[in-house]
DNA sequence: TGACTTTCCATAAAAACCCATGATAATCCA
DNA sequence: TGGATTATCATGGGTTTTTATGGAAAGTCA
């Protein structure tokens, strides 16, 4: 029989109720996801890419591996690229699960992402978003729209291993 | 087998209040980022990538690492990075913790980085800075300029473990 | 002694921890 | 297959612990 393993990617979207002291329980199979480095926990953090709309998660592995590659390949960053792992660093906030899976959410983070009774979890590959729903919506409208027809179709996608016929 | 328990890294900011007598809490976060090597405590010295406009912090275990690469390949640096390493010894100060996670802000330290009432903690990475607010605002709105809209999306980074589809 | 440090204790607020419950999903078994 | 049983999940609330911070007491040194 063929044993199924976790999960290694944050796909799907699930929204959960934050409550009075901040907490959200994060979905079981983007905890799941996180596997081993689970107990790390994440790291949340306005999204730069997305003008702070939203808040931005990577599982803190994610950022030590960043910090091992910028340790050991240091010229290979522009200094953009530096400036804005400069930037992760200081405004991500670490979170770390209690035993039914919730985070805290720092008040900054809520107030910058305007969550507050609902976070809309998003699934993003390896990292994924939080967002108050009423963001959330015209958001996803947007990126729809954007889409031009003939890039609908999965075919549109440049080689990767696993996509070679 | 790695060991998962405390984070390696120091990310995130928060401010913390200046006593009369100069003493700070530093953020428990960092603290036990510090993991085994806090006894060693930390070293403290005017940042030279800020124009002394900063406080810089190592972990006393990392200066020591320095050193031991400096005794090894000595021939790896360049002259500029051994004179560099030759003003962190010099101007580096020992802080050490008390029963209560604080540490004595040397007068020197407080005047150079205008630090009066409150103390603002910058997650780094491997090290972390302590700023002075007023100082760190404009400092901060610069890095934030100074990123090109192409390089505010996380996909920018080169890759690296954990980043290679 | 007087200025200055270091150690110790007290406390309010915040965060972590623990347990309980209804809802949903998964499993079992006749 | 369908109905009962069990596990998992999301959520709420209370309790304990940690954290940041102020001040007092004890020790140092010129």
């Amino acid at each position: 029989m063929q044993r199924l393993e976790n999960m290694v990617l944050f796909i799907s979207e699930q929204t959960n109720k934050v409550d009075k002291k901040g907490r959200v329980s994060v979905p079981a199979q983007f905890r799941s996801a996180l596997g081993a480095t689970l107990p790390m926990g994440i790291a949340a953090f306005p999204s730069f890419s997305l003008q702070k709309q939203a808040i931005d998660v990577w599982p803190l592995a994610r950022l030590e591996q960043l910090q091992d590659s910028l340790d050991k390949n240091f010229d290979c960053f522009t200094q953009g690229q530096k400036k804005l792992a400069q930037l992760i660093f200081a405004d991500a906030r670490p979170l770390t699960f209690d035993d039914n899976g919730r985070v805290l959410l720092p008040h900054l983070l809520l107030k910058s992402a305007e969550i507050t009774g609902e976070a809309l979890f998003v699934g993003q590959g390896r990292t994924f978003q939080i967002w108050a729903p009423h963001r959330y919506v015209p958001h996803k409208a947007e990126i729809e729209n954007s889409i031009k027809d003939n890039e609908k179709s999965l075919s549109v996608f440049p080689a990767f291993e696993g996509n070679s016929l």
